[in-house]
RNA sequence: GGGCACGUAGAUCAGCGGAAGAUCGCUGCUUUCGCAAAGCAGAGGCCGGGGGUUCAAAUCCCCCCGUGUCCA
């Protein structure tokens, strides 16, 4: 990047001068003398036990302080975004406030909700996780203060110069700080296909902020300008509050109360991974992350699971809910959703640790049975083991060490070692756009004006082309809902063209034909929705909306939306919960559902400003995931449910008719799915169901509601057949066996030895249970053949070891040729097509008279 | 999203190419005034589902389904 970018005028006005770091060789801009940027490594820590700051602030009072002085200078505080990124497919949490803009707003489909704006977002990162409590400064959930700007060419709200002499006015004036010890690095930032300079902030070895000034696009190895330029800023509210304490770690600076407590108990670096992960949990759960096994969840029973394991250390150690409440305490003063659903986070947080508990319980037992087969063959467990063992049942090394009589020593870098297990492994899949297919429209194509939320009942309206590209239009306004928020396409026709499907890209709704568009630009079309569909999309929308409510009412705020669809057919909700639904819970929802919409409510949907809906509503809106924008647009029903949503809905709940939910289902650990039906197509679906079950009654020959139990009568009377059906089978072989005994021609008794000889017409089952009956008596040899599929069977059973049925097999295979086997009790086979049966028989026979020490007669046929 | 492990009797699990097992629980009998206990006898299995390989599959291979776990 060239140095020009980073001349800045307030630097020139101030009386900066630019250097080289001695120690990492970057330049730097500051008011002191300085040879080296005042970063670790280059300047070791200058800060601890003395501030350079005007007084000790505490965290609270540090993120006051920040955002107080931004609104003074212009800035609008917004409230923090979910530290769950649902809004995003790329990543699961949000790990810097600039996440909360992207990819919207940074790329200028959105307005920002404010500009320019200021924000203390809470922040997930689990990259460090094993750093935290032992480097005195990683967090797995941290604060990140920023002040943020959009520039649009018409519209420039400040830049680079604007945003440092803010930065540096909150450190001298606001904080307190000398200037001379402040230096500005230089800095290349790269991301997301975008550049721009960036100024790293230090401050005695500190690192307090980043400024980022976001303002090129990469084109292969070209660079071009973006038409909207960022600043993107991160104060880190732990940094900057441990710079004003100068106190050991930003642990105690930051946590204060709860960790002095902990430490009565911990060891420092315990003590700071509980109130670290206490914290960040608080978070996860109220923002709806449930413990899983993937994705999110995962990350939240790891903190968990982790938390138990420190707290084990210590046998006079608080519960883990007292350790999350302490935290959630302190949260709750400036963050009140925390405190408002602590009992439900409870349920969830005992669930979680029950299910660890048995999992370890499994486990213990596993590894105690694996060391006692060990034992037998004189081996030990190895480390292999152990990691195995961690990686596949969950143990951690010290608790299956723990319960091994020879643990093998657990090596220091054992979980390094579990990282390089999955190093070959195939990486998540990238982010897919939702416009995928959808044309570019040129920029200077007017944006669509959506029209279906005026009226979500219009069927016929008027617009002019404004674009057209292959099979797809583009008009200056639309009634048709594209694809988006879960809710499928609407189709219809533009004049009399099928309209087939519909996009939105960017400002514009596109119309895709069914084949190559012939409208030219400027013509006026009529357009026509087919409101049969639209009306079964909207019925279904909404009865999703009620179905949320409900079941956030009755099993409690964790509870929120993790995927919808909304389709003509049938619909479905995703949500989190942390076990299946039992089938009360279900018809109970049924129930409160469809009493809703009995009483007719009205379904309000409108636009209002987005801090003003937080305000009234909570994050709870924001259950299809936090939408940018200066304005949201809520749908409300009545004392029931409220929700940021773009979809079309009914204006009364009792448009959406009946809800049927057909099925749930544990999609995956923490996430439970409902599939449902409303309107006509539920009652569609439940004639369906109402003559298949009258069907069944008449064949069955009971009333409907005597099918189940009639059912379950047959099935016991099916499995008792069965049963029957298998012994009688075993008992008419048995008789076989029986009368092959009795006849002389069959069995030849050599000294104490009998051999049983046959030819039967049974399949190779039924030649082994003959064989098993014959040989139930000591010293009795059976050999049996039969014929299938024009192939000789030949089975072979001993009761005795003298006459080891595998060679006695071996021995009829010379002249019976096929091939086969098995073991001195039992052996089995089939020959080569035409092989004589006979012959193998007795050859098989006179082995067994030979084995058994006496000479036999002549086979008998 | 990917890796690994696991699905066998009501429960916990063994068996890992040659005729489905153990322990607990269950039923009956013996013993006891009765219970507990002991002894004996017995019932109880689509070896998760579907393909394939093989003379032969619970066992080996592939694909599903379910559960657990680790890593993103």
């Amino acid at each position: 990047m060239d140095a020009s970018e980073y001349a800045l005028a307030f630097f020139q006005k101030e009386g900066f001068h630019r250097r080289s770091c001695t120690g990492c060789g970057a330049a730097f801009w500051t008011l002191g003398d300085h040879t080296r940027c005042q970063e670790e490594p280059c300047t070791p820590y200058g800060f601890l036990g003395h501030s350079p700051l005007k007084r000790p602030f505490s965290a609270d009072e540090m993120r006051e302080t920040f955002l107080g002085f931004f609104e003074r200078h212009g800035h609008t505080r917004l409230r923090r975004y979910p530290t769950v990124a649902r809004w995003r497919n790329d990543v699961f949490f949000t790990q810097a406030s600039i996440y909360d803009f992207q990819p919207w707003v940074t790329s200028g489909a959105i307005p920002p909700p404010a500009n320019p704006l200021t924000i203390s977002q809470p922040c997930l990162r689990f990259n460090d996780l094993a750093e935290v409590g032992h480097s005195g400064r990683h967090h797995t959930m941290f604060e990140m203060m920023a002040h943020h700007a959009f520039n649009r060419p018409d519209h420039e709200v400040y830049f680079k110069d604007r945003c440092t002499e803010l930065c540096h006015e909150l450190y001298v004036s606001e904080l307190g700080c000398d200037p001379k010890l402040i230096t500005y690095k230089e800095e290349e930032w790269e991301g997301g296909g975008n550049l721009g300079p960036s100024l790293s902030v230090g401050i005695l070895g500190l690192e307090v902020a980043t400024l980022v000034f976001m303002e090129y696009t990469r084109d292969g190895a070209a660079t071009k300008p973006m038409p909207l330029t960022v600043v993107d800023t991160g104060y880190g509210l732990e940094r900057n509050t441990w710079l004003s304490q100068g106190t050991r770690s930003t642990y105690e600076a930051v946590f204060g109360g709860p960790y002095d407590e902990l430490r009565r108990t911990f060891p420092p670096a315990d003590a700071a991974v509980l109130v670290d992960h206490a914290r960040a949990l608080n978070f996860l759960l109220v923002d709806g992350v449930v413990p899983s096994n993937s994705k999110a969840g995962y990350f939240a029973r790891l903190v968990l699971r982790r938390m138990l394991r420190v707290l084990a250390k210590a046998p006079e150690a608080p519960e883990l809910v007292a350790v999350l409440d302490r935290a959630g305490r302190e949260l709750a003063r400036v963050f009140p959703e925390i405190g408002e659903h602590r009992d439900d986070l409870h349920r969830v947080v005992a669930a979680e640790i029950d299910r660890y508990r048995e999992s370890i319980d499994r486990a213990r037992s596993t590894i105690r049975r694996f060391e006692d087969r060990l034992d037998q063959e004189h081996k030990h467990v190895t480390v292999e083991d152990l990691l195995g063992w961690y990686d596949s049942l969950g143990v951690p090394p010290d608790v299956a060490a723990s319960e091994l009589r020879h643990p093998p020593p657990i090596p220091a870098d054992f979980y390094r070692r579990v990282v390089k297990l999955h190093e070959a492994e195939a990486p998540a899949t990238d982010y897919a756009p939702s416009d995928a297919g959808a044309p570019d429209v040129p920029p200077s194509v007017p944006p669509t004006e959506v029209l279906y939320y005026l009226d979500p009942y219009t069927e016929n309206f008027e617009a002019h082309v404004v674009h057209t590209s292959g099979a797809f239009v583009v008009l200056d306004r639309t009634y048709f809902y594209p694809t988006g928020g879960g809710q499928v396409t609407d189709t219809g026709h533009l004049d009399d063209r099928p309209v087939l499907e519909v996009l939105r890209k960017g400002a514009w709704v596109l119309h895709r034909l069914d084949g190559a568009s012939e409208f030219t630009v400027g013509t006026r079309v009529r357009g026509r929705i087919d409101t049969a569909r639209r009306t079964q999309l909207m019925q279904h929308h909404t009865a999703t909306h009620l179905l949320n409510g409900a079941l956030r009412n009755l099993l409690g705020p964790h509870v929120w939306q993790a995927g919808a669809y909304k389709g003509p057919e049938g619909a479905r909700i995703d949500i989190t919960h942390y076990k299946a639904l039992s089938p009360g819970e279900l018809r109970e929802v049924e129930r409160a559902v469809n009493r809703v919409v009995r009483e007719g409510r009205p379904v309000k949907s409108y636009f209002e400003p987005r801090n003003e809906a937080e305000r009234r509503f909570g994050f709870s809106l924001y259950q299809g995931g936090a939408v940018p924008g200066k304005e949201l647009r809520i749908v409300e029903i009545e004392g029931y449910d409220v929700e940021a949503c773009g979809g079309t809905h009914c204006t009364r709940t009792s448009e959406v008719g009946l809800v049927t939910v057909l099925n749930t289902e544990r999609i995956q650990d923490g996430i439970v799915r409902l599939n449902f039906a409303a309107g006509e197509r539920a009652l569609e679906l439940y004639e369906r169901q109402v003559s298949a079950l009258n069907t069944a009654a008449r064949s069955l020959g009971v009333a409907a509601e005597e099918v189940p139990k009639a059912v379950e009568r047959m099935q016991a009377e099916l499995e008792g057949a069965r049963r029957e059906a298998r012994a009688g089978a075993r008992q008419d072989l048995g008789a076989m066996a029986e009368r092959l005994l009795a006849d002389g021609s069959a069995t030849l008794t050599t000294g104490s030895l009998t051999v049983t000889q046959a030819h039967l017409d049974l399949d190779r089952n039924g030649l082994m249970e003959v064989a098993r009956a014959l040989t139930r008596t000591p010293d009795h040899v059976a050999i049996l053949s039969s014929e299938r599929e024009g192939r000789g069977v030949l089975f072979i059973g001993s009761s005795t070891k003298r006459t080891p049925a595998d060679r006695l097999f071996a021995r009829a295979a010379t002249v019976f040729g096929g091939r086969g086997g098995g073991n001195g009790s039992a052996a089995t086979g089939v020959g080569e097509p035409g092989a004589p049966l006979e012959e193998a028989r007795a050859l098989a026979r006179s082995l067994a008279t030979e084995l058994a020490g006496a000479t036999g007669g002549a086979p008998t046929p």
